[in-house]
RNA sequence: GCGCGAGUAGCUCAGCUGGAUAGAGCGUCGGCCUCCGGAGCCGAAGGUCGUGGGUUCGAAUCCCGCCUCGCGCACCA
C-alpha cells in the first residue's frame, strides 16, 4: 500500500471508532499550498453535522485515534475551519519512487478497462480538399484520446469516416471538370458551391494525364473517382507529417454498396417512427428528443446524409463496439441528437446516449495580425502541413493540446513562429534533455540506477518533495484524464513537471555529491525523465536527450 | 428567437469535478553565468473570477435570471 493509502485507511478507521457510519470515505488531496503538508483531509468538516460536534473537535478527536507511525506520518496540524494537514516523513515521502523505476515505460498506465472495445473517430474529412488547421486540432486531440484510453486498458479502434458520397462529391468532382474544360481552353466557370483551391487544378492535370481520351472531363464519374482518389492520398500524406495512423479507414459509398443505407431505412420504416410528406420520407426524431422531425429521403429520390450516418452507426454497434466515441467539430453538434434519434428509432438495444461525443470549438487563424479565412471553397485556408513545416509538429501538437476543447483556440502563426524557441513543448523537452544530461556526463546508464539501498531520506530538501510529488501523482493525474476525455490536463501537468525538474536542477546538484546524495538523486533523475518520457509519450510529442 | 459552448492578470489560458491567501506562460520591471546545458534560474508589479440573486461550514466551480462573444438551427455534410 502507498503512503496515501495507508493514511486513507487509517482515517477510515479513526472515523468509523468515532461513529461515522462503515462506509465512509476520506477525502485526501493535495493541498495548494506546500507549507500545509503533503495531504490534506477535510474529514472533520463533513463529520461535523452528522456527529454533532464541532468541526474542530472533530479533528483533534481524529488525530487522537490515528496511528500515524503506521502511516509514514511526520506531523499533523488542524488547520482553517478544520482541514487536518499531515506531513510524511521524508523518507514514506519519497519511497514510492522505486515504483517508477520497476514500471519503467509502464508507470501511469493501468488496466482498468482491460478486455474492453472503444471505436474513436475523428477527423473524417471530407475527401475535397487537404487536411486544414480545424482537422489538425481534431487529430491531435483524437489521437491524444486514443493514446489516454489506451493507456487505461482499453482496446482502441483509431477510426476515420470519408464522406465520399453525396452533394459535396458531386461539387468536387464539377469543380475538377471545370479547371479541365480552362485547361483545354475554355474560359474558367467553377460551379457554384464548387472549389477554388489550386489543388483542383493539379488533379485536373493528374486526370488528364490519366485519360487522354477525355480532355474535357466528360465521363464525371471517373473524374470523381480520380479527384477522390488524389485527395485521399493528399490527406494520408498530411496525416503522416503529423504522425496519427488510422486503424480504419471507413468509405460513406460502402454503405451504399453494401446495402446498409436500404436496410436502414427499411428498418426505420419498420420501426413505425417513419412517415410521408410532401413527397420526401421522414423520421419522427422528434420522439427522441430532436427539435424537429428529419428527412431521410428527399422528394428527388436520394438520400440526406442523416441516413448513412446512422446506417455507419449500427455497424460501429454490430462490429461489437459497446463504447464509441465521436471527435467533431462544435459546427456539427447539431448531428448528435439526430444520430442518436436515428439508433433509437431503430428499437434495436442501442443505448440512447449512444455514442458519445466529444465536440472541439473552432479556430480563428491569424496572420500577420489578421483573421484567415478557413475556407475550402474559397481556396484561402491554412493546411496541417503549413503549420507542421512552419513550427514543427511537436510544437502544432502541444499547441493543440494545451487547452481544453471546449475553448476556441486563436492560432497565431507569426507567433508560433517567432517564439518557437521559448514555445512551451521546448520547456519541457528541455527537462527531459537536461535530466539525460546528467547521465551523460556522470556516464551513467540510467538502467543501472535502482533503488536498492537508497537512503530515501536524503531526498528532504523543498524542491525535491515538490518534484517527487508531482511524479507520484501522475497516474492518478492520467486516469483522471483519460476518464474525462481530456488531454489538456497532462500538456498542463507537462509544463508544472517542467518548471518543478528546472527548479530542482538549477538549485541542487547530483553528480559530485556525497554517494548517498549522489544515489538518491540520480534515482530522482532517472525517476523524473521516465515519467516526462511517458507524459510525452502520451501526447504523441517526442522526448530527445539533447537538443 | 431556440439549442450548444465560452466569459478568470495587459495578452493566451489552467484551476485536479465544492475547499485554505485564485495560478502558469508570454509581455513589463529588477536581479543571477569558475560548478551536471543561461534554450535556464530567482524576485516584483498586475484580479470586483462578465453581472445580480440562490444553495452551505465554504462557490471561479453547483442552481436560476440578465449581459457579451462564438457555433449551429437544410429535402448541404
Amino acid at each position: 500500500m502507498s503512503a496515501v493509502e495507508l493514511l486513507r485507511a487509517e482515517l477510515t478507521r479513526a472515523a468509523v471508532a468515532l461513529g461515522a457510519p462503515s462506509d465512509v470515505a476520506p477525502n485526501l488531496e493535495r493541498p495548494r499550498d506546500p507549507k500545509h503538508g503533503d495531504w490534506a483531509s477535510n474529514l472533520a468538516l463533513t463529520l461535523a453535522k452528522p456527529l454533532g460536534r464541532k468541526p474542530r473537535d472533530v479533528a483533534e478527536a481524529l488525530i487522537a485515534t490515528l496511528d500515524l507511525g503506521a502511516a509514514g506520518v511526520a506531523a499533523t496540524e488542524i488547520a482553517g475551519p478544520g482541514f487536518i494537514n499531515f506531513r510524511l516523513r521524508d523518507d514514506a515521502h519519497a519511497a514510492p519512487l522505486a515504483g517508477i523505476l520497476a514500471a519503467g515505460p509502464a508507470y501511469g498506465r493501468s488496466t482498468t478497462h482491460a478486455g474492453e472495445g472503444v471505436n474513436i473517430e475523428f477527423v473524417s474529412a471530407n475527401p475535397t480538399g487537404p487536411l486544414h488547421v480545424g482537422h489538425g486540432r481534431q487529430a491531435a486531440l483524437g489521437d491524444a484520446i486514443s493514446a489516454l484510453l489506451a493507456n487505461v486498458g482499453w482496446t482502441v479502434t483509431r477510426e476515420f469516416y470519408y464522406n465520399d458520397g453525396g452533394v459535396q462529391i458531386q461539387n468536387l468532382a464539377l469543380s475538377v471538370q471545370a479547371r479541365l474544360r480552362e485547361l483545354a481552353g475554355d474560359a474558367l466557370v467553377i460551379p457554384e458551391g464548387g472549389y477554388h483551391g489550386e489543388y483542383i487544378k493539379d488533379i485536373a492535370r493528374t486526370y488528364a494525364a490519366e485519360h487522354a481520351d477525355d480532355p474535357r472531363g466528360d465521363q464525371l464519374d471517373a473524374v470523381r473517382q480520380v479527384a477522390v482518389l488524389e485527395l485521399r492520398k493528399e490527406q494520408d500524406l498530411d496525416l503522416k507529417a503529423f504522425g496519427v495512423a488510422f486503424d480504419v479507414y471507413f468509405l460513406e459509398s460502402s454503405l451504399y454498396t453494401d446495402g446498409k443505407v436500404t436496410e436502414t431505412v427499411a428498418a426505420l420504416q419498420k420501426g413505425g417512427h417513419a412517415f410521408e410528406d410532401d413527397g420526401a420520407l421522414w423520421l419522427r426524431t422528434t420522439d427522441f428528443g430532436d427539435d424537429k422531425d428529419r428527412v431521410m429521403r428527399k422528394r428527388d429520390g436520394t438520400f440526406t446524409y442523416f441516413v448513412p450516418d446512422v446506417a455507419y452507426h449500427v455497424t460501429k454497434w454490430q462490429r461489437g463496439f459497446r463504447k464509441a466515441i465521436n471527435v467533431q467539430g462544435a459546427d456539427h453538434h447539431s448531428t448528435v441528437t439526430r444520430v442518436r434519434a436515428g439508433l433509437q428509432a431503430l428499437e434495436m438495444g442501442i443505448p440512447a446516449g449512444y455514442p458519445d461525443y466529444v465536440l472541439h470549438q473552432m479556430v480563428t487563424v491569424m496572420r500577420a495580425g489578421e483573421e484567415v479565412k478557413i475556407s475550402k471553397r474559397a481556396g484561402s485556408y491554412v493546411t496541417v502541413r503549413d503549420l507542421i513545416d512552419e513550427v514543427g509538429r511537436d510544437a502544432v501538437r502541444y499547441f493543440f493540446l494545451m487547452r481544453k476543447g471546449e475553448s476556441q483556440l486563436v492560432f497565431d502563426i507569426d507567433l508560433a513562429r517567432a517564439q518557437s524557441e521559448e514555445n512551451p513543448v521546448y520547456y519541457i523537452q528541455m527537462a527531459h534533455a537536461r535530466l539525460s544530461g546528467i547521465f551523460r556526463v556522470g556516464n551513467i546508464d540510467p538502467a543501472t540506477v535502482t533503488a536498492d539501498g537508497v537512503a530515501w531520506g536524503k531526498l528532504d530538501q523543498p524542491e525535491e518533495r515538490e518534484l517527487i510529488k508531482a511524479l507520484l501523482d501522475y497516474p492518478t493525474l492520467v486516469a483522471g484524464a483519460a476518464d474525462a476525455l481530456e488531454p489538456h490536463r497532462v500538456a498542463t501537468w507537462l509544463l508544472e513537471t517542467a518548471r518543478l525538474v528546472h527548479t530542482w536542477y538549477h538549485k541542487h546538484h547530483v553528480l559530485g555529491e556525497p554517494a548517498e546524495i549522489q544515489q538518491a538523486r540520480l534515482v530522482l533523475a532517472r525517476s523524473a525523465r521516465i515519467v516526462l518520457a511517458n507524459a510525452l509519450a502520451l501526447l504523441g510529442l517526442s522526448a530527445p536527450e539533447r537538443m
